[in-house]
DNA sequence: AGAAACATGTAATCGGTTACATGATTAT
DNA sequence: ATAATCATGTAACCGATTACATGTTTCT
């Protein structure tokens, strides 16, 4: 079993029972949520196959109105199988950005889009720092993680900071930008 | 259209003329490489239904036992549908990490994994950084993306070898859960 | 002799996303 | 009044992976 939504699902649930709702906001929040995703539509199966399979059990939690809250917990079976996953092979680390893609083609591209571009991303990656910068961490585990987050999405802010000239200063680029032109020379 | 297989080959095609095992060599060791991916069997699916959709053409060269080589080129329109995805709005970067996640779980883990976990990632990097090193810059998106490369890899590579010591220095040592203990007969 | 590079493709499967469907409660 | 949060789920679709299928040439 690979680190998909299931596993994801099973390692929340090993810290405390939750609900699928719930284990969706704990990985948004939690320090892991700079490196993965789950969507409800791929918890709520997720979770139902895991109870057929013994992995979790569920308690029916009603309420007015609402629809029942169904809790989840880690039966032993799930917590062997959790402790098989964190055994397993793990992935290689994907770093995956269009953005880079995007920017191998920077002379193909206006100036000012290039320059909103970069812009856009340095402004991404600084709300990212303040969010792990926000977060408190409950295990060395987590503060490891956070610290982890802050150096590389710093030193992806430094790069851009001081490499952007790269691709916006052009000589004769495809399209040239009189404004874009312009502003080269405060760089 | 993101930037899915189908984009990375019209990204491949502006540069010039390849088959499709050309695309792939292309993708791996070019620069976007640590950072996209595509395999063969999502490749030629995608070639054909680019050429269905006139975005690309096809010629045929026959050579003699092998499979005859398909040679593909971009179309004016093929040009255009890239020009306008290098346009559209980009996907966030994902990094997705199979290994942050399970050091989140350190503290559940034997120390001898966490160690071997630690260590193989900083040889990864290591590796990545060498091939980054050794490869040329034939535009400045590639030297930019080359440079961002190595400045996130190295942060990732100074950032673990600073603070492994979180994961690694453990008070009571390496804890299979005391109830566990209790009654596991063997390790 | 054997491995690796060259070269193309299909079929079955899988995991996940998007859009849909519903509706109460609480905060602004 | 309106948005956000709480709360669950299904159906259709999609892109990609895995395994399969084939065969030559070149390097070690």
């Amino acid at each position: 079993m690979a680190f998909d939504v299931r596993t994801i699902c099973l390692a929340i649930l090993s810290s405390g029972e939750a609900t699928g709702y719930e284990i969706k906001k704990q990985v948004e929040e939690g320090p892991a949520g700079h490196f993965l995703e789950a969507s409800f539509s791929a918890i709520y199966p997720a979770l139902a196959r895991l109870e057929g399979e013994g992995l979790v059990s569920c308690r029916t939690e009603a309420q007015g109105g609402k629809p029942d809250r169904k809790v989840y917990a880690l039966t032993d079976g799930g917590r062997a199988a959790f402790d098989a996953a964190l055994r397993d092979e793990l992935a290689p680390d994907r770093f995956r950005s269009e953005f880079l893609f995007a920017m191998l083609f920077a002379d193909r591209m206006p100036a000012a889009h290039v320059k909103r571009l970069i812009e856009a991303r340095i402004a991404n990656y600084r709300a990212e720092i303040a969010e792990l910068k926000a977060a408190q961490s409950d295990s060395a585990g987590s503060a490891f993680v956070r610290g982890y987050g802050l150096a590389i999405f710093g030193a992806a802010i430094d790069y851009l900071t001081t490499h952007r000239h790269l691709l916006e200063a052009r000589s004769e680029g495809a399209r040239p930008e009189p404004e874009a032109r312009r502003h080269a020379y405060q760089s």
